[in-house]
DNA sequence: TGTACATCAGTGAACGCGCGTTCACTGATGTAC
DNA sequence: TGTACATCAGTGAACGCGCGTTCACTGATGTAC
């Protein structure tokens, strides 16, 4: 056993195991975890409940995994959706500008609205995890925040501030934003109103650094 | 039974269950509905489980109660809130933008920070309640975007809107913020994220409205 | 190339505990006459 | 003012089902010699 050695087993096991955690993300993010039964992920991916156990060596560790996955995905999704706009950009507020308006179709793309942050479910039931999972959450999000103050820190440095707020602050909004829209658009069933929501940041955005 | 005579009992059992309620909403917000258990309620207010039957004809007419006493709260707040700064000024935005002060100033005062907004705990694991609770979800969420959207209306009606935005959208922004900031002052711990990022809103509304 | 062994990816049966719910009953308080 | 009855606010015991977890076992694939 090699230490920090975290990764699926290699073979067949690794999609079974995907196809578990992919029920599971869908399951708790529509009945939360403690709704979420292991009966009904076995028999939406057709193993025993021995199955199940072989992957994961109690219910934990599938939360575990689950929001480790969900991290390293949005990780993913960031790195690529903002890169893309930089090549488009050399400016940092015009790059950050594209990559909002990215964001914002990609999200408009989505046919039943977006399914949901694991971050926000697992933050509305956190006494049900362990420390370990919770500084997961907690780590991952004050990633995002400095991922995003960065990108300001890069505008601020060629245009002026027009109001006098912290740019920590306006980085977590993005996330912010994101949240909160994901939580009205699935309360009032609208799904574009996500994608607007991030528009809405974006203007301020700009406001906060143009004339 | 009167019908629509839905309040609680008049005397004594009222007490009760306001205590089941009390101890049902901080459960919830910490570790999900599924993950509240009868018995952890009544262990907490010191009855039997016959005394929870006796309040809740199940566990889904507790799920109802909890939310609707949480609407008509918010709802309260609101009006108070907003209310108390109308009367210190008549100017439409001005008003607004000092009930927003007064929202911001009212959650920093909040030792242990926001417990959590009930809608979207249930959002999270809707899948866990019946249609009429989804539907006071949605119109109680529609009922906070008509009752920010007049308060724009009159706003618009004596400045120039600085930006091409829907008002509706800018309505929805408020819970956005408030639902999202929540979530993260929990993700990071920071109980004075969310106050701060009600001043961000405020902040973006004055600028939409001004030059 | 064949054989021995190890690992992978599970199966099948059983477990006890906690969960939500029901039912018959009860003491204290309120109301009608 | 006293009595009969109704309602309020519960108690106590029992229920069955579903839950997460364990354990001994197994067939298929991979690796060493």
């Amino acid at each position: 056993m090699v230490s920090g050695m975290n990764a699926p087993a290699s073979r067949k096991g690794a999609a079974t195991r995907d196809q578990i955690l992919d029920a599971a993300e869908t399951a708790v993010l529509a009945k939360g975890f403690a709704g979420t039964s292991i009966d009904e992920l076995i028999a939406a991916v057709g193993i025993t409940k021995s199955g199940f156990f072989y992957h994961f060596k109690d219910k934990g560790a599938l939360a575990k995994a689950l929001l480790e996955r969900y991290i390293a995905r949005e990780d993913a999704l960031f790195d690529d959706l903002f890169s893309r706009a930089d090549e488009l950009n050399e400016d940092p507020l015009h790059g950050f500008l594209v990559g909002l308006k990215m964001l914002s179709e990609l999200l408009a793309d989505l046919p039943t609205g977006h399914p949901g942050c694991l971050i926000a479910a697992y933050c509305y039931q956190d006494r049900l995890f362990d420390r370990e999972v919770r500084a997961l959450n907690t780590r991952a999000t004050l990633g995002w925040r400095r991922r995003f103050r960065d990108r300001l820190d890069r505008i601020a440095a060629r245009y002026p501030l027009r109001a006098d707020v912290d740019l920590d602050d306006v980085a977590d909004m993005l996330l912010v934003v994101a949240d909160g829209g994901i939580i009205l658009s699935k309360a009032v069933g609208e799904t574009s109103l996500l994608p607007r929501q991030i528009l809405l940041y974006r203007d301020y955005l700009r406001h906060l650094f143009q004339a």
